[in-house]
DNA sequence: GCGCAAGCTGAAATCTGTCTGAAATCCGCC
DNA sequence: GGCGGATTTCAGACAGATTTCAGCTTGCGC
């Protein structure tokens, strides 16, 4: 677990710094809003420990600009009383959970997990594929920044076809996962879907292309190998 | 703070489904040995309620597999009797506390309390994402200046969603926690309480959306991401 | 190069869940 | 009993998914 801390009081920050240590978890410590603004951006953490007031670049303001650029990153913001009104503001500005000051290290280490576990270190079950990443239970697929969303067929067929790269399924059992064993689909059907498929990942904007192979089925493959 | 409850009486697992509700708890209820060690296994409990007479798979052994599997969530065991032997060997399997029934729910509430504050876990008042703020007392959701007052079915449903945004969740689940396993309840219901939390949203002018999927579920997402 | 079979794809038709407004009903409370 | 909000029911509108179809393109054997 990384962790971000940005706390400018040097005394609390090193207790905080310490705790993480315990906890073995990997912490990077920074004492200024502009500093931790900086860390943060790099999205590589699973929390971050955010003190509401900080010297330049409030707390608040912090957690508005991260959100602002889309950084979901969990934040535990710390206020130094609980004055409703601070932590109405921080989890306003996309702070995810807030603490008062004094508190008992044991919470903190509750609040992070919670934090932690809730952001999907449930395991958000993916397929992914040169840069492509089939989202199993949204059936979204996403490349970048762009996303779109799956039909249920789409899905499956390209369900099928990601877990495999560069393998060839035959049309034949595309029908019989899909349209399961009794269905009258033919191979027309598949055609269609491929086609679909097709049209999103050119949207997407994707190296990976659904190449076919005349007379038995359909593969993955990156674009131009 | 989540409980899961593993109890073979019907009525009982009710009456303890309730209680929980009452402290806005979410707890998952299961039936039998089996179904508990699967749900326990997730680790995405705080505490566990475990009855020791299970059919299939008994309390003890489940207790036994959860700590072989390094799960560390505490566990509450269940007596019928006030057997010392029984006792004894829960706590030896790796029960954390037990109680024999009958018992009365302050004293259950008290020890699951007990087991959790152990384990470091809060009880947090607060829900929020991405600047929604789900008051759990009040029922209030509040975004910005705006705030309206949810009702108790459209609270339940938010609070199941919010929880763990970007997670789809399924229609079934949501019938199951908010009305309950032996109700009526129609897809058709969580649909129609969907489209009044939509509403909702929407006059809050939050950037928050309740994202469908299709023939499943549904889940927390911010707009244009 | 020819011709045919196989494959592609846009459009229309159809089907199936989902949404949503309105009415009906329930329920706690005065 | 009556009121007001919460909940349920219902049906039509709606949207997206799926199927069908036809015309067109492509690949391949001859």
């Amino acid at each position: 677990m990384r962790v971000l801390i940005v706390e400018d009081e040097a005394r609390l920050a090193e207790a905080l710094g310490q705790i993480m240590e315990e906890q073995r978890y990997l912490a990077d410590l920074t004492y200024n809003g502009p500093d931790g603004l900086a860390y943060a951006l790099t999205g590589q953490y699973d929390v971050i420990v955010l003190d509401g007031m900080l010297p330049g670049l409030d707390g608040l303001e912090v957690a508005r600009q991260l959100r602002e650029a889309h950084i979901s990153t969990p934040i535990l913001m710390l206020t130094a009383r609980d004055e409703v009104s601070d932590k109405v503001a921080g989890l306003d500005r996309g702070a995810d959970d807030y603490m008062t000051k004094p508190f008992a290290s044991e919470e903190l280490l509750a609040r992070i997990r919670a934090l932690a576990r809730r952001q999907g270190e449930v395991q958000t079950e993916v397929l992914s594929y040169a840069g492509l990443i089939l989202n199993l239970s949204t059936r979204c697929l996403q490349r970048g920044e762009r996303e779109v969303r799956l039909g249920f067929k789409e899905f499956e067929v390209l369900r099928i076809l990601i877990a495999y790269p560069k393998m060839v399924v035959p049309k034949e059992e595309i029908i019989l996962k899909v349209w399961g064993a009794e269905s009258f689909a033919e191979d027309n059907n598949v055609e269609v879907y491929v086609s679909f498929l097709r049209k999103k990942l050119q949207f997407l904007d994707s190296q990976v292309t659904i190449r076919t192979v005349r007379k038995v089925g359909y593969y993955l493959e990156v674009e131009g190998a």
